[in-house]
RNA sequence: GGCCCUAUCGUCUAACGGUUAGGACAUAGCGUUCUCAACGCUAGAAUCCGGGUUCGAUUCCCGGUGGGGUCACCA
């Protein structure tokens, strides 16, 4: 027995900047398409003219590229904005005279019918039913028009639309993959307009004609749509369409509002997450677990493994809050696990941008710098002043480079003691281990208290109130020619600032 | 308001009728430690309410309540 190839799609809006809690629905897609080696297409819902927005195209071509979600059909990015497959056009604006071949097809089988009415008895109609306490829907009226009519009306150049005839009455059912079996009266279903009067599709038209003829298997997307899939269903029905699984996914909720997250909230597009140092494979594998988990107790999942473990039926039912702190602790576990070199490339925007010219230093130098810090980062933006310190000398504050209790002058004695002895320590010996060692034994031969030695020592390096160990921090600077210098400077320049 | 969806720690969630209701994030404490981070240990923290069904309900059914969504010539 054959089976059926399966394909998926996403269709956004090119309304703006993609956005985050979007994404989830493209991974679920994308992940369901590999998963059944199935087919994952992209195609453009533009019907709206008027809200367009420009590059949101490009917006969305390249923030799924980013993320490693990639498309066999429709738009695509690839050092450009390309598109590919064999069922397009993928964007619905090159697709208007399909629609309205279609629209002309429901209108014979008289399963929709123009209307004539102005936007003025639209909604004068509904504040009546609101007053009234009805649902508000249209009431049919251009149903009366008899086909001489309507013929005569177009004639004459009346501005119309083509709204879809639902038949009052009727169970309208079907079983969602997520969240079983659903039932709608048809009752509840407006005679929604199906043709604009601009010659348009609305979504409703145009998403049903384009599932078909692009062979879509399984709809899959928010569950804000269930109350629509009704229009839909009689669509393929009237059609005499073959329908596709619906599969609705809970929605992803805001921890402020705790209503959907939406694009009002500040920076919630793909491109600001990327922009504040979250890498790629972190956003995937949170969003991942939005809504979905594979009932083990692994968390940490790149997209091959999610590929092979996921699927819909482990797909939660209710909504999930979008909480930044996991995000962040996903983050900081991928930043750990990035090569250096990797790590270097992807911190390198946020060094230049603290103006840092990481060119006129040795490239190990920089390396052990972020070795030093990448397990301390929970975004990549925090980079740049989080290591500002070993580019620009530091300036103190007195009271800092005072360990707990002790005296100002034990401090002040011990930094030039400390002066003395790393003076004395050959430069090829400024290694970890054994400046650690070789500490070690200097604070004991001279009987000080480790706090009172290393302490103000990592708080003249540094400047900072918590930091990487001394020990590390002088071993990243002895891979300068004047590492072992700029060591002492420093520690003499905190003693000066404390004697004044 | 009508209709639809939904309900386990603060958050993401596990437990497909029988568990001391498990894990992770976050929080607090302790240990390690010059600080921070990391790590280890510990703690607190949940089945919305009311009815059924059942020997037994987090789990199944009904009702309520809470939350969300949707009712456009927007998607």
């Amino acid at each position: 027995m054959d089976k059926i190839e399966v394909r998926v799609r996403n269709a956004p809006s090119p309304t703006g900047l993609l956005h985050i809690g979007g994404i989830r629905t493209f991974l679920y897609n994308f992940l369901f398409a590999r998963k059944n080696n199935g087919k994952y297409i992209l195609r453009i819902e533009d019907t709206d003219q008027e809200r367009l927005v420009p590059g949101s195209l490009e917006n969305i071509v390249q923030s799924l590229h980013e993320l490693g979600i990639n498309t066999d059909e429709g738009p695509y990015w690839d050092n450009g904005l390309k598109s590919r497959g064999d069922k397009g056009p993928y964007i619905q604006s090159q697709r208007l005279d399909i629609y309205k071949k279609y629209a002309q097809e429901l209108l014979d089988k008289k399963a929709a019918y123009y209307c004539f009415c102005t936007k003025e008895r639209l909604v004068q109609l509904r504040q009546e039913q609101q007053v009234n306490k009805l649902p508000p829907k249209y009431d049919k009226f251009c149903l009366k028009f008899s086909e001489a009519e309507v013929a005569q009306k177009i004639k004459n150049g009346e501005s119309h639309v083509i709204r879809l005839n639902v038949h009052p009455d009727h169970l309208i059912e079907f079983i969602d993959l997520v969240y079983g079996p659903i039932k709608i009266s048809s009752n509840e279903v407006d005679d929604q307009v199906l043709l604009k009067s601009d010659g348009f599709p609305t979504y409703h038209l145009a998403v049903v004609v384009d599932d078909h003829l692009m062979e879509i298997t399984h709809v899959i997307r928010s569950n804000e749509w269930i109350p629509s899939t009704p229009k839909h269903i009689l669509l393929y029905q009237a059609f005499g369409w073959k329908l596709p699984t619906f599969v609705h996914l809970p929605p992803i909720l805001s921890k402020t509002t705790g209503k959907k997250l939406s694009k009002r909230e500040g920076d919630v597009s793909v491109q600001d997450f990327l922009e504040k140092g979250y890498l790629p494979e972190a956003l995937i594998n949170f969003l991942a677990f939005q809504g979905w988990n594979p009932k083990t107790e692994q968390e940490i999942f790149s997209m091959l493994e999610l590929v092979q473990v996921f699927s819909l039926d482990k797909v939660n039912r209710s909504g999930a809050i979008f909480d930044l702190d996991k995000l962040d602790w996903f983050n900081s576990m991928y930043i750990r696990r990035l090569k250096i070199e990797e790590l270097f490339a992807r911190c390198l925007p946020y060094l230049i941008k603290t103006g840092i010219e990481t060119g006129k230093y040795p490239k190990e130098f920089i390396e052990k710098i972020l070795e030093l810090e990448r397990g301390r980062l929970r975004k990549l933006s925090e980079i740049g002043e989080r290591v500002e310190y070993f580019f620009k000398e530091p300036t103190y504050d007195p009271q800092l480079l005072i360990w707990k209790k002790t005296e100002k002058q034990t401090i002040i004695k011990n930094l030039e003691s400390l002066q003395t002895f790393l003076q004395t320590l050959p430069a090829k010996k400024f290694k970890r281990d054994i400046l650690e060692s070789e500490t070690k034994k200097f604070i004991e031969s001279e009987k000080l208290k480790t706090g009172e030695v290393l302490w103000p020592l990592r708080v003249a390096l540094t400047g900072l109130e918590a930091s990487p160990g001394p020990y590390e921090i002088m071993d990243a600077f002895s891979v300068l020619p004047d590492g072992k210098e700029q060591i002492i400077k420093r520690v003499s320049k905190a003693a000066e600032i404390l004697f004044k």
